[in-house]
Formats: structure tokens, C-alpha cells, sequence
DNA sequence: GTCTATACGCTGATAGAC
DNA sequence: GTCTATCAGCGTATAGAC
């Protein structure tokens, strides 16, 4: 891995963790053993840094779904899930969650970023619930998009307010959300 | 308005807005027109005022709880709701998810204020839903501590999200929950 | 309660040597 | 690519006058 990759790695890491505004270039330096001068080398500031973080989470997300194109829909949103799961299990949040929590306070190229991968990550969701209904497997009352953005947004929510109520409140949620989409409605 | 209470209103409204590590004593200084220095005799420390914020914040759920006391399940998870779409209409994320997201970077001081909060707010949510199924208004399938976690996370989660996909997804969301709540399951 | 003055660590960033 | 050296600005916080 180049120190590039490295420095978005270790960025993603804690943004997740802390927040956008709470990590220094120095906290990078420390773990990396070089001097903050040589982050600037790759990334002339920290918000060409936090561009590149978004990029590889989008690239990251993109994979998935290609990953599980041809899976069935339960499958498919388990996938999705994971995302979360794997968060949950290093007591991050999610990338949308902490940027988002902090947009107003950024320099509006992040917001310009992320804007297309939020819209992305919600398409799949939607596309995901879509297919699940054609195909029997998922009943919902809402629209397709609607219920998706419910879906996103209480894995968004618990991976941050179980960092209060319990790290096993996550799994509560995960279940619940599956089993209730697996539910017929009158 | 004393200015103590001024610069516990001007705090959270940042704090919701821009998050906590992004905003400054000389935001709230040239807002009120006083010194940063004049500040510290009110609150000695940001840990302090943050403090303050969260017992205002709680004080605030508290009475909406209490004067909504005596009214049906709908019209209590409304006024749940009511708070959420009063910080979607200013742009604002809500104070759980903002510090949830933030927590790891903050003084442990604000964490063991949060918790008791979280958790009031939780059981607050929890019993609305409680009520509501005894009386046959709500119906769902997962407990009601479960379900009152899906309830706020897409509360707090839409807050965030919807500053990128757009302000009218949050009455979409708001809009369906309860609708669904309504909604018998087999 | 608010002020002036000040301390001082941290931060992102730049210039230029190697 | 990484370094040393350096910077200006910001941030919280304190001391002591008024």
C-alpha cells in the first residue's frame, strides 16, 4: 500500500471515529512516521484529503453492488448492511452520517462530493427494495425511494446513537428492519 | 434574557448547525457583542457550556413531554416529530446525532451528560408506543424499544441526509412512519 | 460582569534543501 | 517524496483592572 492509500486509509479511519474537524494532519504524521509537510505533498489540503476519502468510500460502495448484482434482494441488502455492521464493530459511524453532520462547517467542495454518492448509495437501496417487491420477498407501503431513505437512515442513526444506548442495540435494529420488510401489510 | 441563557441558545444553535468542534468562543462572542474573555466567567470551560446546552436541550424534551401528558399516542409522537421538523426548517441536524457523531473527540464529561438524556428521550419514545398498542392505534412487530429506535434513528438520520438529498424527503419520511404505524400487519 | 492583555498550543500551509 | 524550518491564524484559557 502507497502512503497515499495509507493517508486515506488512516484519514477514512478518523472521520469515522472523531469527525472531519476533530483530526489533524498530525495525527496522520504520528501514525504514519513521516512529517506533516509530507502529507501536503499529496494532499495540498485537508480538503483534497477529505475528497479523496469520499471517492474510495463511493469506489468502495460501487464494488459492492457489482459484488452482488446477481444475488437475490435479501442478499442484497444483507450486503448493504455489512457496510454498517463492520462500522458498528470499530465504534465508527458512517461517512454520510459524520460529513453530513458537519457539511455546514466544510468547505463546500465536500458537499459537492459527497452530494453524488449519497444519491448513489440511495438509488441501490431503492433499486434494491424494487426488485424485493416485484419479486414477492419485501412488502412496504411507502414509495421505493421513501423506504429506502428510512432503511439508510436507521442504519445511519444507530450506528451513532448506540454509541450511548449499547453497541448491541445495532444488531436489535438490523434484525427488526429485515423481518419487518419480510412482513405482509394489509 | 440574560446572557447566560443567550450564549446557551447561541451554543446550540452552532453546535446543531456546524457541529461542536466547529465552532468557536468568538462565534458567540461577536454574535453577542461581548469578548471571548467575558464569556469564561459564564462558562468556564466549552466542556461547560456544552454541558449547559445538553440540560437545556433536556429541560426542553421534558416539557413537551409533560404538556402532551394527557393526549392521545398520535398527537405525543407529533409532538416528538414537532422537534424535528422545527431544526429541518433551520438547517439543523438534531443535539443527539450532532454529539453522537462528534462523541469520541469530546470530553468524556459530555458523554456521561448525554447518556441519561438518550436514554430519557429512548423511554419517552418507548412508551408512546407502548400506549399506542394497548389502545390498537399502533401496530408493530418488533418491541417497543426496538421500534422507538427505528423512530429516532429516522428521525435523526433524515435531519442529516436530507441536507444533501433535499429538505422535502424529511416530511416524506415523517409522513410514512407514522403511516406505516397505523398500518395492521399480519 | 465585562474588559484588556496575554499566553501558548495546535493547525493547516508554504518555501526550499536533500 | 520526505525533510527542516517557519509561518500566521485561530482556539481555549488565565490574570488582573475596572
Amino acid at each position: 500500500m502507497t502512503t497515499k492509500e495509507n493517508l486515506i486509509k488512516l484519514a477514512t479511519d478518523l472521520i469515522l471515529e472523531k469527525g472531519f474537524n476533530a483530526f489533524s494532519f498530525y495525527d496522520l504524521a504520528k501514525t504514519m512516521d513521516i512529517k506533516t509537510a509530507s502529507i501536503h505533498y499529496h494532499f495540498p489540503t485537508k480538503t483534497d484529503l477529505g475528497i479523496a476519502v469520499i471517492r474510495q468510500q463511493s469506489e468502495s460502495f460501487i464494488a459492492l453492488q457489482a459484488a452482488n448484482q446477481k444475488k437475490d434482494p435479501v442478499t442484497k441488502l444483507e450486503a448493504f448492511f455489512s457496510i454498517y455492521s463492520r462500522h458498528k464493530s470499530q465504534g465508527k459511524v458512517c461517512m454520510v452520517g459524520s460529513l453530513c453532520t458537519d457539511l455546514y462547517s466544510l468547505d463546500p467542495a465536500i458537499e459537492k462530493e459527497l452530494k453524488p454518492v449519497v444519491e448513489s448509495i440511495l438509488q441501490w437501496v431503492t433499486d434494491i427494495l424494487k426488485e424485493g417487491k416485484r419479486k414477492g420477498v419485501f412488502h412496504f407501503s411507502a414509495t421505493p425511494r421513501t423506504k429506502a431513505l428510512l432503511i439508510i437512515t436507521n442504519m445511519l442513526g444507530i450506528l451513532q446513537v448506540s454509541r450511548i444506548t449499547g453497541k448491541t442495540d445495532f444488531n436489535e435494529v438490523r434484525t427488526a428492519i429485515l423481518k419487518e420488510l419480510k412482513t405482509k401489510t394489509e
